[in-house]
DNA sequence: AAAATATATGAACATGTATTTATATGTATG
DNA sequence: CATACATATAAATACATGTTCATATATTTT
């Protein structure tokens, strides 16, 4: 079930739009947000991420700490791995509307 | 009414990712953010943004030339002003669904 | 305890980009 | 047509950041 839906008339202090924008920017990345889109259904281990993504494991590494630090994604450790996923369900919203807004059709008087 | 929710299974090409990560890179920015939290209810001119948000008309020029580029706003002349508004709803449900994440308890294993 | 595996971290580099300054384009008005 | 007003654009700069390489930490296994 959706969240209900609050007004953003009164979320307008400075630092609630300095973490909106943090959050927007670490997904802004595509490899970034290709870790984000793996880890957000199960859990999956830096490796495999790594290896379905083809990317260093230095890399992985590095954006899951800031995925992390911004609560994107939260790890647990199992045995020698770690294992991440997405922090809750709407990480997976945003991105699921950002989706529908791309396949709206435009509705600009000018062109381009 | 929300949009219904599609499965992000079959958006998993390159240029989907590209362009869903160009959108939120561009909402990734405090300025560019703002702006488009004062395009979202209704038209605004680029001078009222401009004092409004205290921010150079230079700098919010260039920053709707990016967003419209994008279609995340459109324009629309009327005599000597350009009025911006929100490109569709869906702007405004990705960024609601983002405050509901910020405001989202923490449920991590580990402490920062 | 040592070796092996998985993950994390630090420094360095290269690239990207937000912002400013100056100027140009477009639109209405005297 | 010239002036004023509103917006757009170009070049330059300062700063941020994604990526790599090398190395450290953590956990299991022999």
């Amino acid at each position: 079930m959706k969240p209900q839906r609050r007004p953003l008339s009164n979320m307008g202090t400075e630092e609630d739009i300095s973490q909106l924008a943090e959050l927007f920017r670490l997904m802004g990345d595509t490899s970034r947000l290709r870790i984000i889109l793996k880890c957000l259904h199960t859990p999956i281990s830096v490796s495999d991420i790594a290896t379905q993504l083809e990317l260093s494991q230095s890399l992985v590494s590095h954006h899951l700490r800031l995925l992390r630090t911004a609560r994107v994604v939260r790890s647990e450790r199992r045995g020698k791995q770690v294992f991440y996923v997405a922090a809750d369900e709407h990480i997976q919203c945003v991105i699921e509307d950002m989706v529908a807004h791309i396949s709206e059709p435009d509705q600009n008087e000018e062109d381009d």
